[in-house]
DNA sequence: ACAACTCCG
DNA sequence: GCGGAGTTGT
């Protein structure tokens, strides 16, 4: 099935078969009524990808005021982990020393990352961090903190019933527009919503009543086949662009509420549009529409693609002598099962051609925790080695506690500790007593216990690495509703009330074939994966007229009580915006916001009117001057970039 | 429960 | 290289 539509040549100039008047979409009145219900078979699915600039790089500079123009590096004791794009422009990489980087760049500003210290309740920013690397542990709450607002403030700018956002990790989120989308094809193009002819859900639907796509400029149209260039657009050209217009105000909203820039990529499925977020870094949005696929796709090496850029990708590799994709598209489907088991062989195979089902899944929770620490000197006591229990049983709970674990149902059911000693590694882990509220002082007296284990049996000194985890999150019904939530500081009575989430999406099965690189020993290929055959959610239910609601809900609260900064605290007395709902954290910010509804309204109009300019529009010559959007990051447009093809697409797109 | 491996940024 | 998260096999 998912016969790629690129593959389905069509001439412009011939009718199609057995249409006698106006030519038909290749799509039917199923394929748009499955996107209302995300299914992940449908072929006008659209799914985006954003992804936060040098991110820990931008928290800083957020946090500290820093124009967006100086160079600055994060920093971790004597290397770098993030750099912005200011001082790449120096050569500074990930891989430099700061010395080596201060040679390149003496203005670089490199802030160290916050530390646990010892003997201090919380992490902080340290000046002398950087020197005292055998008493801190870093600490990623900055960034954790800053990456659930912008999870917030990307949940506040979608409708809230239509929306499938995933965490994808701290920087990266997938969206699954497909029922957005539906939702304002219904509305911008009415003869969608009529019934299909003699009721039959196969047949196909008329082509868009436009003939020419307004892409907006930093919204890059990639690459297509020449052959396609003078193809009317069809609905999931439309699709796309419509999501495009989304990811552009979801980024306007991030910018405009967190001053955090992003890039974004706007695909059929998860795997393009993570390739498209990467493909313009800094701050640009990245469009690949089906009929580009192939094209995109042949220019990549085929490790750059998810889950080949390790040892599975390796191995494919060296079995097929060559890393790029196009001349992996003749090998057939049964070669590389042959080489790499059945599951991967297809997988693969479908991967080369832009093929992915994996849904994009909103429900996904934390699944364990770990804080860990590489002695530098090793240390050799069990004392010293107690110390950092403390400070790891400190890191994951108070991570517990912004997850809200201790406030009602989750809670971890085992802890583990991995201990390493030169070449070996030994861990012990033990069950978490279930009995009442867990605080950092047990989590503390297991470590420790589990460490007297370790030391029981073994010689462990000195030792290298230690790491304290917790997992097995197990739905907590630990009876005694209610009074646990006087635990919470406070402030933190808050949303849980309206649990009235999309509890229905929650649980999607895990499907998705992932390949599971494992590589045993030596040849072992045979059946190790599971895969999913992809089974095709069946698209059940009639909603025949959505109603695009206006404006989101903030379906969390997520603001926390912690600041970043090391000294004053933010106040909690949040602004509100009467639209949205959103949360913002001063007056000011609010003001802002207020501000950017009024230009995203403005915009939302003349959207309307311009992005789908109607056929004599185009036909007139059509290039009115594009009208940038007021709310809209205000990208760098080169003139003239002499890019890979890339504005091409744009003049390609006028058709009529 | 434990050990080992994979992938990512 | 490090910190973090996940999966698989026994």
């Amino acid at each position: 099935m998912s016969s790629s539509p690129q593959h389905t040549f069509r001439h412009r100039d011939s009718s199609p078969a057995g249409a006698p008047g106006r030519k038909r979409s290749q799509f039917t009145y199923r394929h748009l009524h499955q996107m209302a219900t995300f299914n992940t078979s449908c072929p006008l699915r659209v799914i985006a990808h954003l992804d936060l600039d040098c991110f820990y790089a931008q928290v800083e500079m957020v946090r500290l005021g820093v124009p967006e123009d100086k160079p600055l590096a994060v920093q971790q004791w004597q290397g770098l982990i993030a750099i912005n794009y200011p001082a790449r422009e120096f050569g500074i990489g990930r891989h430099c020393t700061v010395t080596e980087a201060k040679k390149l760049c003496p203005e670089l500003i490199h802030q160290h990352v916050a530390t646990w210290r010892e003997g201090l309740e919380k992490w902080a920013y340290h000046p002398d961090a950087a020197e005292n690397i055998a008493t801190d542990k870093v600490s990623l709450d900055p960034y954790r903190l800053e990456s659930r607002r912008i999870m917030a403030t990307i949940k506040g700018a979608l409708p809230h019933k239509l929306q499938k956002v995933e965490k994808a990790s701290i920087d990266e989120v997938f969206l699954d527009l497909s029922a957005q989308v539906h939702a304002a094809l219904l509305e911008r193009f009415p003869e969608l919503a009529n019934p299909p002819p003699y009721d039959d859900a196969s047949e196909q639907l008329p082509m868009p009543s436009i003939s020419a796509l307004d892409w907006q400029a930093d919204a890059l149209v990639d690459l297509h086949d020449e052959d396609w260039e003078f193809d009317d657009p069809d609905w999931d050209d439309v699709a796309l662009l419509v999501a495009s217009e989304i990811v552009r105000d979801v980024r306007a909203a991030i910018k405009n509420q967190l001053r955090y820039t992003c890039s974004a990529g706007i695909a059929r499925n998860k795997l393009l549009s993570k390739l498209g977020s990467g493909y313009k870094k800094p701050n640009m949005q990245t469009v690949i529409r089906n009929r580009a696929v192939q094209r995109f796709l042949s220019d990549f090496k085929f490790t750059k693609i998810r889950n080949l850029g390790g040892k599975l990708g390796e191995q494919v590799k060296q079995a097929f002598g060559t890393e790029s994709v196009s001349d992996l598209l003749s090998v057939s489907v049964e070669q590389f099962k042959l080489k790499l088991g059945d599951d991967t062989g297809v997988w693969i195979w479908n991967t080369l051609r832009g093929i992915d089902a994996s849904e994009v899944s909103s429900g996904t929770q934390i699944k364990s925790m770990l804080s860990a620490k590489s002695f530098r000197p090793s240390i050799s006591t069990m004392e010293q080695a107690a110390r950092w229990l403390r400070i790891f049983a400190a890191d994951i709970f108070s991570r517990l506690v912004e997850e809200g674990v201790l406030e009602n149902k989750r809670r971890p059911r085992t802890m583990n500790l991995h201990h390493r000693h030169e070449r070996q590694t030994r861990s012990r882990s033990s069950p978490i007593p279930l009995g009442r509220p867990l605080d950092e002082k047990t989590l503390f007296e297991l470590a420790k216990n589990l460490l007297s284990q370790i030391v029981a049996e073994n010689d462990v000194w000195p030792c290298v690495n230690l790491s304290l985890s917790v997992g097995g999150f197990e739905e907590g019904i630990s009876g005694n509703m209610g009074i646990d939530a006087f635990l919470l500081k406070g402030d933190e009575a808050r949303a849980h009330r309206d649990e009235s989430k999309t509890s229905l999406a929650q649980d999607s099965r895990r499907e998705a074939y992932q390949p599971t690189a494992k590589r045993r020993r030596m040849e072992n290929s045979g059946g190790i994966q599971r895969f999913l055959t992809k089974r095709e959610p069946s698209g059940a239910g009639g909603d025949t007229s959505d109603v695009m609601p206006a404006g989101g809900l903030p379906e969390e609260d997520l603001s926390h009580h912690q600041t970043i900064t090391t000294h004053e605290q933010t106040p909690i007395t949040s602004h509100v915006c009467v639209r949205c709902n959103a949360n913002v954290e001063s007056p000011e910010a609010l003001q802002s916001h207020t501000d950017w509804h009024f230009a995203k309204d403005l915009q939302e109009e003349e959207r309307v009117s311009q992005t789908f300019a109607n056929r004599q529009a185009a036909a007139a010559g059509s290039s009115r001057a594009g009208g940038q959007k007021p709310g809209a990051p205000a990208g760098p447009k080169r003139p003239g970039r002499p890019k890979k093809g890339a504005e091409r697409g744009q003049s390609k797109l006028s058709f009529g």
